[in-house]
DNA sequence: CCATTATTTCAACATTCATTGAGATATTGA
DNA sequence: TCAATATCTCAATGAATGTTGAAATAATGG
């Protein structure tokens, strides 16, 4: 997914609080299956409506997604978002040398881009 | 360099405004050469004033750094703060089975670890 | 249909944060 | 040393954000 500023500045801000920032986190160990509202609520040690309050913000901020599953809304981390928001803020590193910036994560960013994103990168 | 929660929670406080994200990505497009303080701002439409406060806080945060070059002061990105926050999010992402969360950043952050780092990593 | 469980919505309040302009500090060249 | 340049500090103002508890909505099993 690729992010512009905009959605990029509300992704930062989502992450910038205690609160959601573990939730992002714990979301992201969870897998793709993810976790209900309420048990993501007492992890985080969070009132129901703070936790409904911080999971709104996350998913509007497209870092993570939800589905009913019958009484539980399951909440699961958005890869593709949090993926894309590394993209963000390290595009054009070093004007081009990304092997200049950072040793690993960076690059490895650069390298496997959208195209190459699908099938497996060289990592 | 290895984030803990609080330092992760400055690093993404430090991102979500408008102004210093940009400043982070400009320096980040720059290199390691970096800019000086006023370049910066002008580049960000900042007053001096504004512009002070938002460099010296992403230098808290670890996000740049800056060193005095005459009557300049040159602020560079800190490529080491900004990979280890990207480690810092994904870490022991999907319970150990990073190639489930993400196709491609993810990946790679958790299969160069600090140990793989400093000698190119397969990308 | 009713009671229960799970989650969300709302409004009020307190706190935190960015902006501004004026003035302070630091460095250099004449 | 003086004037000019570059940057920082400070206090006041206004805007944005998180917390709380009560009440609303949704889904299920008996």
């Amino acid at each position: 997914m690729k992010l512009e500023e905009p959605q990029a500045l509300n992704a930062f801000g989502a992450l910038s609080q205690e609160t959601r920032l573990r939730m992002v986190r714990i979301l992201v160990q969870a897998g793709p299956e993810g976790m209900p509202a309420g048990a993501i609520g007492e992890a985080v040690d969070a009132s129901s409506s703070s936790a409904s309050f911080h999971l709104a913000h996350l998913e509007r901020a497209g870092l993570i997604q939800s589905r009913r599953e019958s009484r539980s809304i399951i909440y699961s981390a958005n890869f593709e978002g949090l993926s894309g928001l590394v993209e963000f803020l390290m595009r054009d590193c070093c004007s081009g040398h990304p092997e200049v910036c950072m040793p690993a994560a960076v690059v490895a960013a650069e390298c496997c881009t959208p195209a190459t994103k699908e099938s497996a990168c060289a990592c």
